[in-house]
DNA sequence: AATGAATGAGGATTCATTCAT
DNA sequence: CATGAATGAATCCTCATTCAT
């Protein structure tokens, strides 16, 4: 009764139960290359190795895809970050040493930096979303930092900034090294460089620019 | 409906040469709201007081309008601020003070905002105008940026640094601070901030967030 | 979850034999209510009870639901009716209004209005299916009604009118109180009202609307 | 500059304002052929004379098409007929005569009776079109003719009975009529039958299929 | 120059039907 | 027998583009 496998008859395999997470992973690619809008439904399907009409046994429509991104990519992005820095005590520097760190290599990885971009490219269009995006990872992850940074003035590790502000000065960079290299393609000379743009940052950020030692003396004060 | 073109009239005349700027006013508002696939011709020229077939007239197509944009966009922009530095002489924490502050004063201004935050966005589907974006205003500036450091290391004014890196913590956090607020709105507590974020940006920048070698002598003990 | 297929088990037992006739009811009931088009063949399967897959173990098609529900209805309404006809004698009045009480009340029946409704509707799209019911039910009621009411006339029971337009003056106020009440919900004041209808009805028929040869004189004129 | 009309080219014609009348009675023809669902917006075009997107133009959705539908075909129906009966007094057997001609002659048109059997067909699917037509054809007509059948019993002109239910004894053979014909083409023998049918059924109503003048006498009176 | 009606290719979504399990 | 995942043709609707006026 069952006819022989003919291997040019592709049709109707059943693949694992994986596949929602195989529509997404192509949706995403499409969506972060190609914006949502001009993304076709078949192609994220042809891309996932299934049909057009299949793509819709999984997700109800085309925005619930971009739902489905966000809400898959919330919990471990915030949890891997939020551990490292609860655990800081002492001398904040470490703790941000290894928080930039370990961001900058999670970031590294194209998988993980493609919901970010894609937030970054989409927000306009699905404020609820971005919404989301604030509510579940900034609105966790910053008031973390702006605590430690707030307890570093306090026990005098730091000077006395504006915590909410710094944390922009701490995370900036990063995110500028990361823009330039995905918008335009622009990579520092010499090789894989976000481990340098780190180590350059981290010294830049806890010592400053200037050498002066004796600050007030700077104008005109060199040998 | 319509009254007679006087040409003494001098109310309430459209003027045909301002035209194709005020379409791409218009195409740029809505691209950078809704995105390019997303934002109808229609819309653009109902928001530019023209008719949908006008717009016709002075762009041959919907991706026209984006290239003109950033076209448009690319004399000033990169005018205004290599001027600045290329005055520069002595310490360049002067001038990166200056070009800090005019820059973020500029971005403050959502019309010069707008080109950048379309072309982040955009970037992905039209690499070629990236591209032109890319060689004209970057390729102009930061080896400019590059040089004033290079400089002022060579000079003894800073610390030996990266000068490709550096760039991106001088910069990265008003980027990360214009995202932020454009993304997810998300403005410090206190008011009007890109001042206050640039000031705190240079203590950091320059002196460093650590406050001596000798963290824990700190309270109280500078003399 | 399926407990085995136990011959001796009454309980819950799902009678093979019984399915497509349960399929039929289903999709009856959906094709009435929503039409032959807007009816999906999952929702027939679910309110049958059984998987969309195993309606086709029955019917090779959807359209084929529609032949099995015209022809599993045909036989049953068309002999009932005419059996009572086919004894009549003598004054064709009592006949009528048997099979006049007796239609009303078949009719009163959803199940058996669910049919013709079906018919009215989807007559259209599938004139042969129409045609069978035409030559099946109608062309076998109607000329025996003519002939009832030929025969009536040619004995002096009735007036001498044309029998065949004659059946519509008999059957239509019926057909008219259904269309009125399932179309547009339109029963009249005063609770079920088939049969009053079919009374109230009778009386015109048989002895007219006028009361009699000379109006005027009718006020409390009769002995 | 205007290029040679080629009688190749069709494209661009322009032509009267009627157009959204074309396009409903496109629509209306196709519905009721075919049923709403099983209508292709295309085939509504094509034979509008139109393309596709040009009924979009005019409606902003099939749905929207019944609505117009309906929403076109109200106030004519209505109003010829019941500017007839406002007149009326004296023996309402007139009116009623006069009405039924009327509406027999205006349903003899298949313009006139499409949007009737439009609804007929589809008033389970658009309940809220239903209930327009209810509310402003039915609501309206029905009140006029049980006040006129009333009024001839209180006037002795007509036997005491439901004006209510007497309503579908006047109409309901001319529905009956309508139905055999339209939907499964059965016409009598002997042409075009509507009049007959009319006059045949005038006769009935007024004064009874039942020979006898003395009632109660009936039952083997006949000489 | 300006308009906007008209076009039709293109894309999201639905659903009858198939068939591996 | 029964299932329901998978398919893809079919259909509604959108919108960039054209061109008669």
């Amino acid at each position: 009764m069952t006819p022989p496998h003919l291997p040019g008859s592709p049709k109707f395999r059943r693949r694992a139960e994986a596949r929602p997470d195989e529509v997404l992973d192509a949706a995403l690619e499409l969506f972060v290359r190609n914006g949502f809008s001009a993304t076709r439904v078949e192609d994220i399907a042809r891309r996932a190795g299934i049909s057009k009409g299949s793509v819709y046994l999984y997700f109800p429509s085309k925005k619930a895809l971009m739902e489905g991104l966000v809400r898959r990519a919330i919990t471990p992005v915030t949890q891997g970050a939020l551990a490292l820095i609860g655990k800081s005590s002492g001398d904040p520097r470490a703790t941000i040493s290894m928080v930039l760190r370990h961001l900058a290599t999670r970031l590294g990885d194209p998988a993980t930096l493609a919901v970010p971009k894609l937030i970054l490219r989409e927000a306009p269009s699905f404020p609820e979303i971005a919404e989301v995006y604030k509510s579940e990872v900034l609105a966790q992850a910053l008031p973390v930092f702006e605590n430690l940074i707030a307890k570093g003035i306090a026990e005098g590790y730091l000077r006395p900034v504006d915590p909410e502000l710094t944390i922009r000065s701490i995370m900036g960079p990063v995110l500028a090294h990361i823009l330039l290299g995905e918008v335009f393609g622009l990579a520092p000379r010499g090789g894989p460089s976000m481990d340098r743009l780190v180590e350059n940052h981290l010294i830049i950020l806890f010592d400053g620019l200037g050498v002066a030692q004796n600050p007030g003396a700077e104008k005109g004060a060199r040998p």
